[in-house]
DNA sequence: CCAGACGTTGTT
DNA sequence: GTCTGG
DNA sequence: CCAGACGTTGTT
DNA sequence: GTCTGG
């Protein structure tokens, strides 16, 4: 699972890795963050008139059809396995997906016994951004047809492989560069094509620190989040 | 036909 | 919204 | 994901 | 324990 991530990246090094048409409206979503926490804004990339936009959105996916939006479990995960069928993704599968920007995640580590987790920060070795492969949808109030629409966002993930087992036992899909086409591509409505992109794959170019817990409060900020520190256990 | 569910994690 | 259960 | 709150009555 | 907030 992935339930808290980094993207420290500087806007326009962002801009660059995403393929992004530069502008000031996209400068001001990429503030750098050490702490996201489900419910938060986050920044994703879709396609708006065969053209990257990138908006922000909140993480947790709400559908279209709930009554009480919050209510409930966040649904900041989608899992892979079943993404197609679940009635809560599968229409954003087929018409809503998007890049979630990131340039590192957090895992925590159950210890054996009770009691403590170890958080771990997982990021490349080259500490550069990339993305995860992820859905967004569109709630309107039923109620309140006047009241703005809420535009919310899942990350979808799998089953975690090579040492990243040893931390946790699922991880985000971090899409390749070459793969981002085909995962905007609004054209393509079929889960088929997109399925190689959901294998598990051993992130050889990713690496995992040790941090103190001071990650766990979502308030805490900061490249104190993530810095190295003995583990707990 | 209408009513009710619709998600993930982890733990037991 | 769309599917399942009754 | 983790942290933190979680209730009512009545009185001032 | 379970729900809400970030």
């Amino acid at each position: 699972m992935c339930g808290r991530f980094t993207l420290k990246t500087p806007a326009r090094d962002l801009i660059a890795a995403l393929d992004l048409a530069s502008s000031d409206r996209q400068l001001g979503l990429f503030e750098p963050r050490w702490n996201i926490a489900p419910t938060q804004q986050v920044p994703v990339v879709r396609l708006d008139g065969g053209a990257r936009e990138a908006v922000a959105m909140r993480w947790g996916l709400i559908p279209s059809w709930s009554k009480e939006p919050g209510k409930g479990a966040p649904l900041i995960n989608a899992r892979s396995e079943t993404v197609a069928e679940k009635p809560s993704f599968r229409t954003a599968l087929k018409r809503r997906r998007c890049l979630m920007p990131a340039d590192g995640f957090y895992e925590w580590q159950e210890s054996g016994g009770k009691g403590a987790k170890q958080p771990f920060y997982i990021h490349r070795k080259d500490d550069g951004p990339f993305a995860f492969a992820a859905l967004w949808e569109c709630w309107r109030s039923k109620e309140d047809p006047a009241a703005a629409p809420v535009e919310s966002c899942t990350l979808v993930n799998t089953e975690a492989v090579g040492w990243m087992t040893e931390i946790h036992h699922r991880m985000p899909v971090i899409l390749e560069p070459k793969d981002f086409d085909v995962w905007l591509d609004p054209e393509l409505q079929e889960a088929g094509p997109l399925a190689p992109l959901f294998a598990p794959a051993e992130h050889n170019e990713l690496v995992a620190q040790p941090v103190s817990t001071y990650v766990n409060k979502a308030t805490n900020e900061g490249p104190r989040c993530v810095e190295v520190q003995k583990t707990l256990f």
